[in-house]
DNA sequence: CATCAATACTTGCATCTGCACGTAATCGGC
DNA sequence: GCCGATTACGTGCAGATGCAAGTATTGATG
């Protein structure tokens, strides 16, 4: 017989409520459920932060990049930058060494409204957090990367 | 000085990477990745699928229900079953103590239909999670946990 | 250097989602 | 038993997303 976990969604014992994938939903659910709320205040609007987060590490950078990393498809990061730069926080301007490329980059007045958001969002992880120890936060990271990667795995399969 | 852990964006060693909520979305984006492929297989919508696997558990159940568990709002969970009463795969029906209340229930062709899906998705599960020790899942659990409580609190104040 | 394939992005179209509002039914105070 | 408040649901509308197709640019091949 097979010898599944109990989060075998064909063992009749099977609670949507013990499934890892359910309260990985329902976690990203809830903090998004808190973000929209304090970047609403800020006239910021999610995917826009998505992608912002993605500038303060890497800057210029291509849509490309930025819908692997943002996990967005590239016609909707073509579309969110178009409105960051509507609302003068992104520019864009063709890459030196291939004209195909867009580079973005932040504006100073994107970068100043990250800067406002960052301790914000700081805030909200500090709570999210609350209580849970350093370990099991490590023990937490590292059992999502594996996931992950199963999943990339399959994919290519 | 404020002395938060490494999982503070405001902290210029901060890395996407290594955020908790960026690994959340990224698990829960490779597993819906996934899902979309399987379920297109099989004709069913993802919203479709999510509201299956609560009425699994539950049923008949109300469209504020289905609305609350799925994580999902009331007017989108409305539309969604009118798709399924449409496919043929739910049906409805005013409650008998509250005729504001609208019963779902699976049909025998959507309770078919989920029985044919749910070894899909197990399968699914068991690549996403091979090689991952029973202690950690327990661990992951019991943090994802922590963090919807946490933020849920956070909700009210 | 001409040509075909591949890459990077953009846009038309269809779909889905949520908000705000409207309707129907139930509950509570009197 | 009646009337206002609340609850549960459905719908018009606007915004966002993704797919498929189109354009522009680069690379590879001969």
């Amino acid at each position: 017989m097979s010898k599944r976990t109990v989060y075998d969604p064909t063992d009749p014992a099977f609670r949507l409520e013990n499934s890892p994938f359910y309260l990985i939903a329902h976690a990203d659910f809830r903090y998004h459920q808190q973000m929209d709320e304090a970047l609403q205040h800020h006239g910021v609007s999610k995917p826009i932060y998505r992608i912002m987060t993605v500038l303060r590490e890497r800057q210029p950078v291509s849509i490309g990049t930025l819908a692997d990393v943002a996990l967005t498809k590239r016609s909707t990061v073509s579309r969110i930058v178009d409105r960051m730069v509507d609302q003068g926080l992104a520019a864009t301007a063709p890459n030196d060494a291939d004209s195909r490329i867009t580079d973005v980059t932040l504006t100073d007045a994107g970068q100043r409204t990250l800067d406002k958001l960052t301790p914000v969002v700081g805030e909200q992880l500090d709570r999210a957090f609350a209580g849970i120890a350093e370990a099991d936060m490590t023990a937490l990271l590292s059992t999502l990367r594996r996931i992950s990667s199963n999943l990339a795995k399959a994919d290519r399969g």
